[in-house]
DNA sequence: GCTTGACAATCTACCACTAGGTAGGTAATA
DNA sequence: TATTACCTACCTAGTGGTAGATTGTCAAGC
């Protein structure tokens, strides 16, 4: 049926590429086919194919647009001009939001943990994803730190991963445990850490 | 071929057990299939049914072998006689070992992040083994609280949350940045958490 | 203004392969 | 002889992926 009809759906490719993040972040990677999207777009799944040859190339297309995404959400928060720990606060919000109800977790998360089944070329794009996240953070605990607000010792590229992986796994455990109140709690006790 | 013929190998279930414990580590539950453990062990997939009807029953069934592995681990602990500051070194010792060089990460964490699709008795199981590792940390740390070692203030329910989530979330991480150090920089950090 | 043709976005129909799972047989052991 | 631990052979339902037709849209040429 030619073209887009123009009234049906703005746009199939960022609609594939929403519901894929979906899937990946509520079932994982090798639990989505596409098939799965297909019925929810209500297309055949050879459109799919069209837009994104191979699953690779939709799951690293659906990353390169998290880093995007993450450019656009730094930008926005430097323009609030909110202190260090504002900041991180607007990191922990973020994820919290990002959890919907102990439904969804990271999808870098979710991908980290079938990373031996994916293809080198989406661990890749996965890797770079990760870095960018600690490389932030590592930006705001250094201003923190100048600002008197982080006063913890020690190398802030270490307490950025603590952060990120903190982050990754409470998420993941909130979900298992099915307790809205824990990534919360998990983030309360990282500002303290990073405080004394 | 009959009986186990008695050379092969000692005991076809504990086998195929740690075979899909170690796929499920390096790739993921829905990441292989019956007929990845039946080549493993030189076996028809048939046979694999035999002993798990399904991989629900296989899924599960390991899990179970989890709690009652650490029920062993906890025994073993006990008898060391370590101050608590040393089991919660043992704990993380533990983890790291269980890594392999950045190419496996916790069951339990690879099942979290498969959650929407894994079958609900399965996500009781996980479920169980995660509140298991959480009831151990926090008499840990109740105890270390006592013997002067852990001066955090705060539930210990919390922090042992803390704990948990951090490791699973370095487990992962270290993997996905191929950083051996990664996950005892962490373990690092959380000592430094719990003290002040 | 109408025709024409290129292109974009979708479709139908298929492929080879793999998934989890079942039925029923067979051989060694206790 | 019953049971245990395997086997062969098969089933149905999917998997990611491909080939090639079809049709709405738009711009250029007449």
């Amino acid at each position: 049926m030619g073209r887009p009809t123009l009234a049906d759906s703005k746009d199939t490719r960022s609609e594939l590429t929403k519901v894929a993040l979906e899937m990946i972040q509520t079932k994982g990677y090798n639990a989505f086919s596409y098939n799965d999207l297909a019925e929810r777009l209500n297309i055949r799944k050879a459109s799919i194919h069209y837009y994104f040859p191979t699953k690779e190339d939709l799951g690293i297309s659906l990353i390169q647009d998290r880093l995007k995404a993450a450019d656009v959400w730094q930008k926005a928060i430097e323009d609030k001009n909110l202190d260090p720990q504002g900041q991180l606060q607007a990191y922990f919000d973020y994820f919290a939001g990002l959890s919907q109800n102990c439904t969804r977790i990271c999808p870098v998360g979710a991908l980290s943990s079938e990373w031996g089944s994916l293809p080198p070329k989406l661990q890749q794009a996965v890797n770079a994803l990760v870095k960018r996240h600690q490389v932030w953070l590592s930006g705001v605990l250094e201003k923190g730190r100048a600002a008197g607000q982080f006063n913890k010792k020690g190398a802030v590229e270490e307490q950025a991963q603590f952060i990120y992986a903190s982050v990754q796994g409470a998420l993941q455990t909130s979900r298992a445990q099915n307790n809205l109140d824990y990534f919360n709690q998990v983030a309360h006790q990282l500002r303290e850490a990073l405080k004394a």
